[in-house]
DNA sequence: GTGTATGTGTTGGATATCCGACACATTGAA
DNA sequence: TTCAATGTGTCGGATATCCAACACATACAC
């Protein structure tokens, strides 16, 4: 679809980055990670970093929904549609992306991580939704798209809370029967 | 001394090809690797591969030796002088690169590997050799380390020949008196 | 033989990256 | 307060890297 070729310099350098990023996280705080440090660990220059990057949140963020893309495994979603089997991988996806933050101290950034997380949920939602319903009542599968963003990821907050030692699995489906009958489908 | 500093850019990307050459050396043998693969591995052009090497061979050639310095740790022998000591270091330093060697499969070109080795040991020592002789009798401390390059890269070959079950410090230890004497110094 | 495919090594023009400098903000010590 | 040190973000000119070719070689099938 999108037939431009993007130039292999810029896809290693945004790796080279990245995973200089990744590898800081390992190490010390958010906070205390500079784009000095970045650069250096990355080989390139502090310019090139501003080539691609706004600034290190914006750095933060595109690492962040990067990473949660894989787990998400897009490609297998992409062509299916929202049942149990579906919404349970999806919630396990989350949960996983979660647990290897938490290894990555990212303390304060909460909140961006949050929305990152519900923003490509609902992407996610929004083109299984498609699939099933034939490109039809386009607002509606948006709205719902969000409303189950919003849930899932609210439930997965929840159950990090829970104690009760149940597993992600039985954890969300006790809740599909009344997901499923709620965004009607 | 050198007071040219090199681009960064050359030093990544040497860096990227070298590594992408040991991350393949450990997947399959040399004849096998192209520079092709190499380049795809590296995330370069294959244009760029041949601005900074002559060919395949020549890669070869300067990640051994590159790979060996950093095990010979030149920083330690440059100053120091040709003991028992040290020439026990030095063996072990071989042995244990050679041992490394043997995971990546380069069949087929020992010869090349040991030029490679023995051009690195001869360096060294005559270093080691104009440090405690005051850069006096140039040409025979040159020789000297010629004969030493080869008289220890040979001790190696024969200590993997050697199955008593000798450790490489045992198996140089015997022959020290003797390569002591036989230097001169 | 004649294709077809794959790898090597080279070239000239396009482009991402580097450098050195700059202005500005923040922090901590004198 | 003032000063020094450190980090951020931006800019124009220099350079390493990319691309799209190209000629050539090898190998393998028909």
């Amino acid at each position: 679809m999108t037939n431009t070729k993007t130039d292999p310099r810029i896809l290693r350098t945004r790796k080279l980055i990245m995973d200089a990023f990744m590898e800081l996280s390992g190490k010390k705080e958010f906070k205390d990670i500079t784009v000095k440090d970045i650069t250096a660990e990355a080989m390139i220059n502090r310019a090139t970093f501003y080539y691609h990057f706004e600034d290190i949140y914006d750095l933060l963020e595109k690492v962040l929904s990067e990473v949660l893309l894989v787990n998400l495994d897009c490609d297998y979603f992409q062509d299916n549609e929202l049942n149990e089997e579906s919404l349970v991988k999806i919630f396990l996806a989350i949960t996983n992306f979660q647990k290897s933050l938490s290894n990555r101290c990212h303390r304060g950034y909460e909140d961006t991580i949050a929305r990152i997380i519900r923003e490509q949920l609902e992407v996610v939602f929004y083109k299984m939704l498609l699939n099933q319903r034939n490109k039809e009542a386009d607002d509606a599968l948006r709205i719902t798209a969000v409303i189950l963003s919003w849930g899932i990821y609210g439930a997965s907050v929840e159950w990090r809370r829970d104690d009760k030692g149940m597993t992600p699995e039985e954890f969300i489906k006790l809740a599909i029967p009344f997901i499923i009958s709620g965004a009607n489908f």
